[in-house]
DNA sequence: TCCAATTTAGTACAGTCGTGCTACTTTGGC
DNA sequence: GCCAAAGTAGCACGACTGTACTAAATTGGA
């Protein structure tokens, strides 16, 4: 075996490639020439690789997902160090900044979610890719779900809370912020989407605040 | 002059076969020949109309902008036939249905989402488009305002509701819920995403409801 | 009926595309 | 040093792209 290079390495440098052609120019500039270009191979290696274009996007945008995932679930378990966590304003406060996590608001959230986003819409048109965008989505939704919980059992927002409804409204602000935040970054003052996430984190306490 | 066909009527049909072609195969599929042939067109004859490929998208984008204007500001004054709108529990009430108008649950509604999606994450990567996709997100946005600031004003709401809070909750949730009902519609039970709204609306109530 | 302006169709050109294929270079085990 | 396997580079093919251009078809006014 004569196997010098890491395979498993270089496709996840293709898959960055790929990330970064989709995030300059749109899913449809990441041919296999470009992304070849960008990674600094030849077209030729990169079919050694992959034997389709269309596997190398499906790579590449399962490879976005689980990288998300990762980030979301080290911030969940950041968010409790000894396993235990706080009670009453102070977990609202947390749960808060844990969700700021699915927010652009640092460079390469922003990134993230730029290359999220072109795979997310291109996914509408091409059904191999819908799977993926599902499934991302499906893990925010998770996310949102588990923080809503929390703060329920906690003690921390009203035990009447309908735990769907809330989780569903929550993950519909993450999207939406993300999206917007993308779009027109000027539109909102620095931290503004944290607080006003934070705002509403608060009002699903039934106590007068 | 010799003016046989309408220029401002055949730029319109152009402009949805821009769509009809978005929807189906995404931004980048609309190239001058298959938007020709979508409308049954040559290519030269589209090209007789609009002198490049980008002033046909930028066009096409802007008709649709256009259009979701038109449709928003049309259920606005539907939603005060008599001029004065009603009063508490039923002012919210009204609120969630007009903001309803926003949400791709209609067949119609979701082709026009699809395409507004696709142009506006197309505008991430394309200068040209960006200004139309904030221009878009600014209507909507104004709209949620207008909505809050009538229930304040006409006492649905809490009188101490920090407006712009509510108003940014409010368009990133309508946002958000537009992208993941069209992402994954079967995620939701129908009439799920109405209801939440309105939910989120009456939660601006002060009072214990 | 006929002219002239408008509209359409079609061609041509220089690019880029995905993919299949072949030849070349590199490299670890012997 | 040598060989075989792994990786790379590059070409060829047919298809598609935007745009420029020209010729044909259409049609209303005179």
């Amino acid at each position: 075996m004569v196997n010098k290079i890491d395979e498993v390495q270089r496709r996840r440098v293709l898959a960055e490639a790929v990330w970064t052609v989709i995030r300059r120019d749109g899913f449809d500039a990441a041919s296999v020439r470009a992304v070849a270009a960008e990674a600094g191979l030849s077209a030729g290696s990169v079919r050694h690789f992959f034997g389709t274009q269309n596997e190398l996007h499906i790579f590449a945008m399962e490879e976005l997902s689980r990288d998300i995932g990762a980030r979301i679930r080290a911030r969940f378990e950041a968010g409790r160090p000894d396993g235990t966590p706080p009670r009453g304003s102070r977990a609202r406060e947390l749960a808060a900044e844990m969700l700021g996590v699915l927010l652009p608001h640092d460079k390469q959230t922003r990134l993230l979610y730029e290359a999220h986003m072109q795979f997310t819409i291109k996914a509408l048109v091409q059904p191999a890719l819908a799977q993926v965008a599902r499934q991302i989505l499906g893990e925010i939704r998770q996310f949102a779900g588990a923080i809503i919980s929390d703060l329920v059992e906690l003690g921390a927002a009203d035990p009447d809370l309908d735990i769907d409804t809330a989780r569903n409204q929550l993950c519909a602000m993450l999207d939406g912020y993300a999206l917007e935040m993308l779009v027109d970054p000027a539109a909102f003052e620095p931290g503004e989407p944290e607080r006003n996430l934070r705002s509403f984190i608060d009002s699903l306490d039934g106590t007068t605040s």
